[in-house]
DNA sequence: CTGAAAGCGCTTACAG
DNA sequence: CTGAAAGCGCTTACAG
């Protein structure tokens, strides 16, 4: 990737050298200062005057000057790259959150580099330690579930990378923290069930590991409670938050002699699996069977009838997850609220009140 | 990113700095050869005697020296970095391209780097431009629709920055090539329905501009005119690649007096809007209508009946094209054949021979 | 096959 | 508020 072919701008009488990007030595000498005021002004360091300034940043955007990323990694000991470390969540949650952190990212000069991992496999920790070693990262965002795990938070802590960690409720210290409520979601679907009149309600959770089923377990079974509902065990049963798991929960639910009027499926995925098992053995949804997603991913309206589910807006926590990790503001001030995003719930055609 | 607080398993008798990594420097000491040997070893250059060569490997392994890409970057003038160039595609599509090129950068020192876009706007070659340029990146990919872009390939010719394109059928240079064939999966599908006995068929096409749905609009067509069968203008529709635009193709489609009794839809969002209208409209698929589907998304399977769909290999078209970056065998034999990547249809249940 | 010098484009101390 | 020197960790010419 040589230097531009596209000339610049050349402005009378400035003389830069042909076919090669400016350096900081070349707009030191334009400006008549010398590179280290120019480094400062890059930096927006406040040691320099205000008419000095103005008159470098001129200049600068004059002969379309960008400071070389690689030069000021190799002098800060530091890359301009954010790292976004991910499990094995859907792919859409995936493709948001990336462009949450594109986002954030724009015009900064920092760069998104993608590493998905396994984190059932025991070397894991390790690799994101080299990923983050050797490219001098400047700082990752943990999705989850990776995001949940301590160990990993722990190993980025002892050699001093900064991150950013996204999950269903605070872990750990709060300034990392963009947590998502999850329990808050969950609750929200409830209530809406108890209020469509449903007494008899069923919940196919994620797996156990998994903080946010966790989360969306107690926030919904709380919410319930907090209605005079007590969901008996049988009626919660735990799936692998994947399409084939829920068609598994769906069958335990639907082929008891009483079948439940309503079920919350812990995410979109296993909704879909509730709405094969539905179909196949003809009952209908929403009039027999009412069904609620969470996710809110492209899937629930491509099911018919569309599909209600609780909309969690992954980008906007892409996007604040990233801004966190290149803010110059790095001092935590402690009072600061912790970062958050809300979940709600997105009515469409798959809910109402129970027969009978 | 400061240096690794986990020591180095330190050999009897080897200094290293401690809480640092280590350098070239490092290396060259301990082994008792000049720097520029060990960079030699680094780039795997020919000229270091090969008992020289196994020492010094074998001390870099030991003290666990990974060189700095930062520094390499510099001195190259070329950064290790990939970028993944693309606009608007599923987001499935996106993360199996991804995981495809990760498969073929890991362990080669090559991060990836993502680059969402939107071919529309005006400015988004300039966008792809300061990308490579500020990063300065050792290459890109260019997925489609982006990759059919021949402008944004001139660009990328005309700043020397080395590329590969994805694309349904070879355009350009053909050594920046990773062909789809998407003109044999169309016309397999084809193929398929007339075998099952379909004479009243239709298809559900992409935008006129993407070159994937002109190929496989001709590679359904064509198969079907080689077996004797006509598709008439009415019974192509052009949309959008969108579930929505499918839903309204669709309805043109099964509102007609005479009904089609097999549908090809370019990809399977399209298919899931046949669906939607077959269901709405108490038309039973593959009973009264047969739906073959584009892609073999996640969708496929969720939909009811599974869906009969065309699947390309889209991690392994990402390997290619990344690997194919990164090849020092940079020099093109001219000779070799055009990278690809073979459709091929998935049988499911969304088919059979037409009624009566 | 091997090496000493200079340089890539920035920043960090240290002075003033 | 500003600057000259040294250095970040590599590679590119140029010699031998």
């Amino acid at each position: 990737m040589p230097a531009s072919s596209k000339p610049k701008k050349s402005t009378a009488g400035i003389a830069l050298p042909h076919g090669k990007n400016a350096t900081i030595n070349d707009i030191a000498r334009l400006a008549g200062v010398s590179k280290k005021t120019v480094s400062r002004i890059i930096n927006h360091s406040p040691l320099v005057r205000q008419d000095t300034r103005e008159r470098v940043e001129a200049l600068m955007r004059e002969v379309g000057y960008v400071p070389d990323p690689l030069a000021r990694g190799l002098a800060f000991r530091r890359s301009f790259l954010i790292g976004m470390v991910y499990d094995n969540p859907t792919a859409q949650f995936i493709v948001n959150m990336q462009y949450g952190a594109l986002d954030a990212l724009r015009d900064s000069g920092f760069e998104l580099v993608v590493h998905p991992c396994d984190s059932r496999s025991p070397g894991y920790i390790d690799g994101v330690r080299r990923f983050v070693q050797q490219q001098k990262l400047h700082g990752v965002m943990l999705v989850p579930r990776v995001s949940e795990d301590q160990a990993l938070a722990d190993m980025l802590d002892e050699i001093g990378c900064r991150y950013t960690r996204i999950a269903a409720l605070p872990l750990g210290e709060k300034s990392k923290m963009v947590v998502t409520h999850d329990r808050d979601g969950a609750a929200e679907a409830a209530d809406y069930l108890q209020t469509l009149g449903h007494r008899d309600i069923a919940m196919i959770t994620g797996p156990g590991h998994y903080r946010s089923a966790v989360e969306r377990t107690a926030g919904f079974t709380g919410a319930l409670a907090n209605r005079g509902i007590e969901l008996p065990k049988s009626r919660i049963i735990e799936a692998g938050y994947t399409f084939e798991s829920g068609v598994a929960a769906a069958e335990k639910l639907l082929s008891a002699k009483k079948r439940p009027t309503a079920i919350f499926c812990a995410n979109d995925e296993m909704a879909a699996g509730v709405y094969r098992v539905a179909l196949r053995a003809g009952i209908r949804i929403p009039q027999q069977l009412s069904v609620i997603g969470y996710d809110d991913s492209p899937l629930a309206s491509r099911l018919w009838p569309p599909l209600t589910s609780v909309r969690r807006d992954t980008r906007d926590t892409g996007r604040i997850a990233a801004a966190m990790l290149i803010q110059p503001d790095e001092g935590n001030h402690g009072t600061r609220t912790v970062a958050s995003v809300r979940p709600h719930l997105v009515v469409r055609d798959s809910c109402q009140p129970p027969e009978d």
